[in-house]
DNA sequence: CAGTGGTCTAGACCACTCA
DNA sequence: GAGTGGTCTAGACCACTGT
C-alpha cells in the first residue's frame, strides 16, 4: 500500500469506529428504539471491512446493552421498557390485604398480564447465607419456596423465600400446594409474625449462565440481586428471600426516614 | 473429512465447550480467583482448534464476569472484592457529625485509602429529571457538583449532585473552593435543611462508553444508577444526587420500617 | 527477546426468519 | 430461496508485559 496515514485522524480502530458511528446514530435519534440496523454484510462492505470486523463493532454496542441481535432477522436498537418499580410499599398493609402479590399489582398498574408460579417447595436445612440473616444456627431446617414472577409471559424475577420450619410448619407457606395469589405476609401475620421491618442488600452483576438461560436474557443485561429480610416488629426474622431481577425492567425505590 | 459425527453426544458447539470446561474449573475451585487461564494459544492448540474459537470461549466468561484478560499478561480468574456497603445510616446525624463522609468511612473501615475529587462546580438550569426530583419548574438555576470517589486510587463511584441555587448562594456548597471531607449534609442543616427523609431509586445496566473508560471497567462489570433525593422535615427535598457505581465493589443495604 | 492478548482478513458452512 | 446472524478456520500483524 502507498501513503500510510492517509487520514492520520481516523479514530484507532475500524471495528471502534464502526461501533461509534453507530452508537451516535442511536443516541442522536438518527436509529430509533426498534429500528432495524445494516447488516453486517452491508456495514464490511460499506466500510471497506471484513465481516468480522463488522461484526465486533455490533458486539460492542450489544455488551452496551445498546443493540439486540436477533438471528435471521437482523440487529435491533434496544426498547428501553418502562421499569418495573418495587419500593417500601411492598411491605404496607393496604399492600398486604389488597389479595394482590406486590409483583402482581405493580405489573396490572403498567397493563400488562402478571403471572407467577411456584416452582418448588421443600424442607431444606439451611445454607449459610439464610441462617446468619435468620439468626438461626446452620443447619437449621428451613421451609424454601421457589417462585417465578413472569409479565407478559416472559420471565423477569425469581425469588426464593427461606423460613423456618418452626414457624410455618402446618401453614399454607409450607404447602405444596397452591397458596393463593395474595401476599405471603398475610400468611406470615396470621402465624403471630407481622412484617415490621425489612432489610434489603442490593448488589448488581452479570447473570450466571443458568440464571440467563433461566430468564431468557439477551446479552449486555445485567441482574440486579437482591436479599430481602422480613422482621417482626421485635425486628426477629422470620423469612429471607433472595430475589434475581432483570435489571433491564426493574427499579427499586425506596424512601424513607432518615437514622438518628 | 470422513466420518460426519464421530461423536455425536459433544456439548454443542466448541466455543461453549471450552467455555463450560473452564467455567466448571473456576466454580469447582481448581482454577481460584487470580489464577492464570492457559493462553488463548494453549487452548486451541489442546482443543484442536482455531485460536478465535478459544478466543470466543474466553470473551464469554468474560462477559459473565468470571475472569479478567490483561493485554500482555494472561487471562485470570477474577477476585471478587469485599463489597463497599452504603445505606440509611450514610445520612445519620452520628455519621453527620464523625467529620467523615460516609464513603471514606467506608473505605477506611474496610482498609482501604480513600480519596474524593471534587471536578466541577457549576451553576446550570435544572435538567428535566432534576427539576422533577427537587419539585421546582424545569429550568429553574441549580448548583451542580461532581464528586468522585477512589478506593486505593482507583475510581468507585461518580455523584454528581444539584441543589437549588436559591437555597445554597453563599454557601461552601456553591463555591467551588474547597469544602472540606466532612458529610455535605452537615452544610444543608447549617442552612436550615436537615436531612430527614431520603428517596432512593436504584437500578442497574451496562456502562455507557463514556462511564466505562471514566470509571476504568473491565469488560462484563455492570453499573449501579442511583438517584438520590434529600428531603428535610417536612418532606422538602433540597438536594438530588445521581451516583454511577461500580456494581462489582458496591452494595446497598437498607434496614427500615414497613409502611402502614 | 519470547509470550501474551487485541485486531483484522477472506473466506466457509450452519441455523434461523420470512416472503 | 434469499437474507440474516452464529460459528469456525488459518492465517497475519500489532501492542503490551515480562525477563
Amino acid at each position: 500500500m502507498p501513503a500510510k496515514a492517509p487520514t492520520p485522524k481516523a479514530a484507532d480502530k475500524p471495528s471502534r469506529e464502526i461501533a461509534r458511528l453507530l452508537r451516535d446514530a442511536i443516541n442522536g435519534g438518527e436509529l430509533s428504539p426498534g429500528a432495524k440496523l445494516p447488516s453486517e454484510r452491508e456495514l464490511a462492505e460499506s466500510h471497506g471491512v471484513a465481516r468480522n470486523t463488522a461484526r465486533e463493532a455490533i458486539r460492542l454496542l450489544t455488551q452496551e446493552g445498546l443493540v439486540q441481535p436477533e438471528h435471521g432477522r437482523g440487529v435491533f436498537v434496544r426498547v428501553r421498557p418502562k421499569l418495573m418499580r418495587f419500593g417500601r410499599r411492598r411491605y404496607s398493609r393496604a399492600m398486604r390485604q389488597s389479595g394482590l402479590s406486590p409483583f402482581r399489582a405493580e405489573v396490572i398498574a403498567q397493563g400488562r398480564t402478571p403471572d407467577t408460579e411456584c416452582r418448588s417447595v421443600t424442607r431444606i436445612s439451611a445454607p449459610g447465607e439464610v441462617a446468619e440473616r435468620l439468626e438461626i444456627p446452620a443447619g437449621t431446617d428451613v421451609v424454601r419456596r421457589e417462585n417465578w414472577y413472569y409479565a407478559d409471559g416472559e420471565p423477569m424475577q425469581v425469588g426464593t423465600t427461606y423460613s423456618p420450619w418452626a414457624i410455618v410448619e402446618g401453614s399454607p407457606i409450607a404447602d405444596t400446594k397452591k397458596m393463593g395469589h395474595g401476599s405471603i405476609y398475610g400468611r406470615f401475620e396470621e402465624l403471630g409474625y407481622p412484617i415490621a421491618y425489612v432489610r434489603e442488600e442490593i448488589s448488581a452483576r452479570m447473570p450466571t449462565h443458568e440464571e440467563a438461560a433461566g430468564l431468557s436474557l439477551p446479552d449486555g443485561v445485567p441482574v440486579i440481586d437482591l436479599w430481602h429480610t422480613g422482621m417482626d416488629d421485635r425486628r426477629r426474622p422470620f423469612e429471607v428471600t433472595r430475589f434475581v431481577m432483570r435489571a433491564d425492567f426493574t427499579a427499586l425505590d425506596y424512601d424513607m426516614p432518615v437514622e438518628d
